[in-house]
DNA sequence: CTGAAAGCGCTTACAG
DNA sequence: CTGAAAGCGCTTACAG
């Protein structure tokens, strides 16, 4: 049997009103003795407000609810641990939800999510929305890389100019060659990327070759696979500009099964700077974009939104920054 | 404005309580005619109940709360997405909780999770637990390697076995100078691994050596530290034993850094078979254990827990899998 | 076949 | 300085 606020009222000899204001900080009208005698009777009979009684009345569940494409990718667990850090603070819990990159579940967990009485909802999603009904009104915060176009809370990262100086500083190293890992089709679209790669190759004099573009999953398998394929097509390849971190290191295994060594016979870069490129052999140079500070600001931006649903949520945009590692090679000229 | 129960009520002309009754299918005493209506009523005014006035009266939150001490380990990762996989399935949602190592920050949580009424608490922790009186006739689980000890609802690995065979393996292919990155104070103990280590070279006549030891966080930078200080202390190893795969990953590194080659001058295997690891150049040889079967079996025992209270939660033991690839050498005999 | 009323455990005007 | 009472939105015995 819990014990309720009518217990406490009870033990102390006072009524609920009394207790309730006492604990809601409410209770400078009442007198020192009474104050410290619920205090006390509430330390020792370990009394907390019932969470959804206290809910039902003051309509403040403290939660927020977040979709992930996958809980176990790299770049998500880091977001997630952002938002986790900043709600933590708040005294703000996180009811985390696992899509599996489906648009049907978003939307059944948007759905469930709400019958909950989340504060609001945090979405990291590969899709396009058709944000229903559902969502007007409600607080949320989409992190999607810019797919779903509108005019605020867009919390995006620089990456065109990221990857841009990565596949400069192939070129200004001597490559001519240049292939790219990429994922073109509306899923985890990575038209900046893909486009920051095609303007860079052009600026600089070098034509631009399908052959050399390569399509696949942005994980660690999606870019073995794809770098497999591209590597069999265009062996003459000597660097390879890879969609992210994850698609890089299985780029790496693809070198390495056929024999290639990194940076000597094959340049790799990635995106992201994962913690574990850092590990790889060689270390991988990368593009770093802050996960951690995405989920942190994505968090701090839905809170106030929660707070002020009048306000406009601001826009962001991260920067990135170039890594240099050993995993390109720099030609003599 | 949401719309209530009462609202629905008013609209068909039917009291709350044939509502209520029909959309917990306990109406099987109403005509055909008014279901309809009320179902109609509720489709069309997108209703449902209101999650916090619900549950006061019927205690089901249908959450239980999960502690990791990092969400961005890869190994927790894995084993969350089991556990949310298992929830899902039955209309479960996860609250989750990132407490950074810290048996303090278990303890505020814990608080703070039961604050929430959730039904039960699945902790991972790397802490001995002086298991409060608050846990006392509360359902929870506890995936900490056995750490803790008790009688029931322990959800364990065979480490020792796994590891020992991952040893012996080294042994059969020639070598006899073998290192051992580990963990033995107290924090993530490895006492199993370490034992199947110190066993398995008395049991081949190689003595153990304290100087082939060496300790540190189980993680990729604490494998790599680790490995540094015993690769500079005794480069006459042929073989070291990780911890486990983040170590393998952090002592790939160290070796890459010192000019040594895998397997050729050193060979390494890791535990637990993360994914990432089938793609290290070279691949990492390993001991698998199912991160994703241990959260779905905590999960449903949880639930299980949930439900039955006054039954005992069961043990499960899971077996390990040895994975040979390419990172350990085989000497010629 | 259906509804009025009590109750879940809080908070908050309001009265004194 | 303190308390009685209403109300939050449901579900559930109980009565008819």
């Amino acid at each position: 049997m819990k014990i309720t606020i009518k217990d406490i009222a009870n033990i102390v000899g006072v009524s609920t009103t009394t207790v309730s204001q006492i604990l809601n900080n409410k209770g400078q009208r009442f007198s020192e003795e009474t104050r410290q005698k619920v205090l006390k009777a509430v330390e020792e009979y370990d009394y907390s407000p019932d969470y959804f009684a206290k809910n039902m009345v003051q309509r403040e569940s403290k939660t927020v609810g977040m979709i992930v494409p996958d809980v176990t990718d790299l770049f998500f667990s880091k977001v997630i641990e952002g938002i986790e850090t900043y709600l933590n603070k708040k005294d703000y819990m996180l009811l985390l939800c696992n899509s599996k990159h489906s648009a049907e579940m978003e939307k059944k967990f948007i759905k469930q999510l709400q019958n909950r009485s989340v504060a609001g909802i945090i979405l990291a999603s590969p899709n396009s929305l058709a944000l229903e009904k559902r969502m007007k009104q409600f607080p949320y915060i989409l992190i999607d890389r810019g797919l779903n176009t509108r005019e605020q809370g867009n919390i995006l990262v620089r990456e065109y100019e990221g990857y841009y100086a990565a596949v400069e500083y192939l070129i200004d190293a001597g490559h001519k060659k240049i292939g790219i890992l990429t994922n073109e089709r509306g899923y985890y679209e990575m038209t900046d990327r893909h486009k920051a790669y095609y303007n860079c190759l052009t600026n600089h004099g070098i034509t631009y070759q399908e052959s050399y573009v390569e399509d696949g999953p942005v994980t660690i398998e999606g870019g073995y696979q794809a770098a497999t394929r591209l590597l069999e097509r265009a062996d003459e390849i000597t660097a390879l500009c890879c969609g992210n971190d994850q698609m890089a290191i299985g780029a790496y295994r693809a070198a390495f099964e056929r024999g290639l060594s990194i940076p000597e016979d094959l340049s790799i870069f990635g995106f992201d700077n994962l913690e574990i490129t850092a590990y790889l052999s060689p270390p991988l140079t990368t593009v770093a974009q802050p996960a951690f500070d995405i989920g942190y600001t994505a968090a701090e931006f839905l809170l106030h939104a929660i707070k002020f649903p009048q306000e406009a949520i601001p826009n962001k945009m991260f920067e990135t920054q170039f890594i240099l590692r050993d995993s390109v090679k720099v030609f003599d000229r």
